[in-house]
DNA sequence: CTGAAAGCGCTTACAG
DNA sequence: CTGAAAGCGCTTACAG
């Protein structure tokens, strides 16, 4: 049976003030023997306060909510984990919600987890819905009053700060990584442009190829979906032009440019170099290791976490929007083209 | 600003009472202006009832613990959003918790999710230690005042549902699909021998081998820890003995086996034909499509909160460990070596 | 320094 | 049928 502050205070022949004084170590000048009678009697029940009534009391749930748009996706899986474990450092507990890439679930969990009262919010947003639509879902999120960091996403109007990878540098090292390597004629196969993430990525091969003074091709640029197949099908469009690189905006749609390059008689990195993003764990077990760009997740939902409890620690109220360096990983499927050497 | 139950009696010229009634749907004959008076008010003002002080009141927490060995790996990925979804449907909470492989960590999250107040809970074991440290920790279990359900692993002496995919019949039906072949000289890797998976799926294989009249063999029987890497240490391994074929127990092992193959310039299926055990995306896109044993992982999270929610509402105590089909999926990693003929 | 008491926002016997 | 009141298990001003 779960004992109650009441059941310890009797035994203890005190009162319950005094026993809640101590269990939560707000006794200033008091007994010593009183302290120690009281916190042996709790242990010997292995008390633990209710967390209903505590919460009652002080309006804090020690909760908070993490929305992502799809779990199975190992980038928010990691994010979560991540995230969760620094949740229960501070001694708060992750409610997880998927939104399934769906703005309606989203918004519904949002208020789902409101009426939970959950004490911050962590959001990955999904990117699937117009600007417009958005808008007064931000008037909403601005007007929250518990704390609230957007991660790997963000929207128009949004007062709360946020951390990502900085999608764009990724996408200028990518680019860049090519350009160092004698190539001239790199294509892009970039995610749906109203996402975030992809329109990063995006803007990061615009400005490397900018910098080095090639003329960007529109006709050199797919936009995928980020899936699989996406990638294959851009592929096969792209090859149909002289190029010797392939920028793609992420791992996935990378594997399925290796099948069309393959499908088509030539050879990565022989015949077209190839830089992802990303860093699933696949990309190091093909059979032409994929050279690509990697997100720092566990950073990611560390420095996600330290907005957060900022907030929750009600400190200065930073609006800050976090960007986080992406690391460049070199394998196999990039070559260099000047040189007669091999690769990188 | 929240409004409470109090605010509306006042607004509504009620008592307390008779809101908490009407918004909780429990008013017999009251007049029913009295009713829309009350619900136009709280709908007005958004009114949702203080999740604390409900739970203090109805001993009731609306929230259901989850505990994974590890977020990050697909499966269980898979398994949470499934589980999510359902426990969303009947107005539950999920709460994540991963053990990260450790079951001291998995105990303790055992006790912070009791001391948080849920109502049920779903644990996918991690297997990682010995029969006889987890006696007392089944002891634990089996005392907790809560339903609880095991996924997809188990322990000695528990003695609460739970629900798996029936991994012996799945060993036994991806071998005999290798036999049914024509093979005869078949190969195992299997997973960690001490993990509910492994050590059920080697015994499919062990059966379906039985019942054909093959002779198992020690030395075709190597044990992995279902990593990629293994899976190549294995079957670098197991290429020294002659034979067509290899029963994989997960299909990260199974790439490990394609790496090993191919580097010693054999071919799949020609020279080897591979079955795996999961269905990864990956699976479908590689060179060679693996032929591999689906877990319908949905359907699993399914049954886990049929069987909780079983004892949530207090209905008949099932103790019954259910066992799902799981289904071959044929692709172009097995081959036919009676016929002249090429894959299945 | 200690304890009695109010109060957090609800639900639910129990009277009227 | 309705409402006053007790009570869930805590915390925290406030008196003594």
């Amino acid at each position: 049976m779960r004992r109650t502050i009441v059941d310890i205070a009797k035994e203890a022949n005190v009162s319950v003030t005094t026993v809640s004084l101590v269990l939560n170590d707000k006794a200033k000048s008091m007994p010593e023997s009183t302290i120690t009678r009281i916190k042996d009697i709790a242990k010997k029940y292995n008390y633990k306060p209710n967390h209903m009534a505590v919460g009652l009391v002080t309006k804090k749930s020690k909760t908070i909510g993490l929305i992502v748009p799809d779990i199975t996706n190992n980038f928010f899986s990691e994010l979560a984990k991540s995230v969760e474990s620094y949740c229960n450092l501070h001694g708060y507990t992750l409610i997880l919600s998927n939104s399934n890439n769906d703005s309606k679930k989203e918004r519904l969990s949002v208020s789902l987890l409101m009426d939970r009262g959950i004490d911050g919010l962590l959001i990955a947003f999904s990117q699937t819905e117009s600007m417009e639509k958005q808008s007064d879902f931000v008037k909403l999120l601005n007007k929250l009053d518990i704390p609230l960091v957007a991660l790997d996403s963000y929207l128009e109007g949004l007062t709360c700060p946020g951390v990502s990878v900085h999608h764009s540098l990724g996408g200028y090292i990518a680019t860049k990584h090519l350009i160092d390597l004698g190539h001239k004629k790199i294509a892009c196969i970039t995610g749906p442009k109203s996402f975030y993430t992809a329109e990063r990525r995006l803007k990061g091969y615009f400005r490397a190829l900018e910098e080095h003074e090639i003329p960007s091709q529109d006709n050199l640029v797919k936009e995928g979906n980020y899936s699989y197949q996406s990638g294959y099908d851009a592929t096969v469009e792209l090859l149909k032009n002289d190029i010797t690189a392939i920028f793609v905006s992420n791992d996935l749609m990378a594997y399925g440019a290796y099948r069309a390059i393959q499908e088509q008689g030539k050879t990565i990195p022989d015949d077209i170099s190839i830089v992802g993003f990303d860093d699933l764990i696949f990309s190091e077990i093909l059979t032409v290791p994929l050279t690509t760009i990697r997100q720092q997740i566990s950073e990611l939902g560390n420095k996600a976490w330290d907005l957060l409890y900022q907030g929750l620690s009600d400190g200065t109220p930073t609006k800050e929007y976090l960007q986080l360096e992406p690391k460049l990983i070199i394998r196999k499927s990039t070559k260099n083209i000047l040189k007669e050497g091999n690769d990188a």
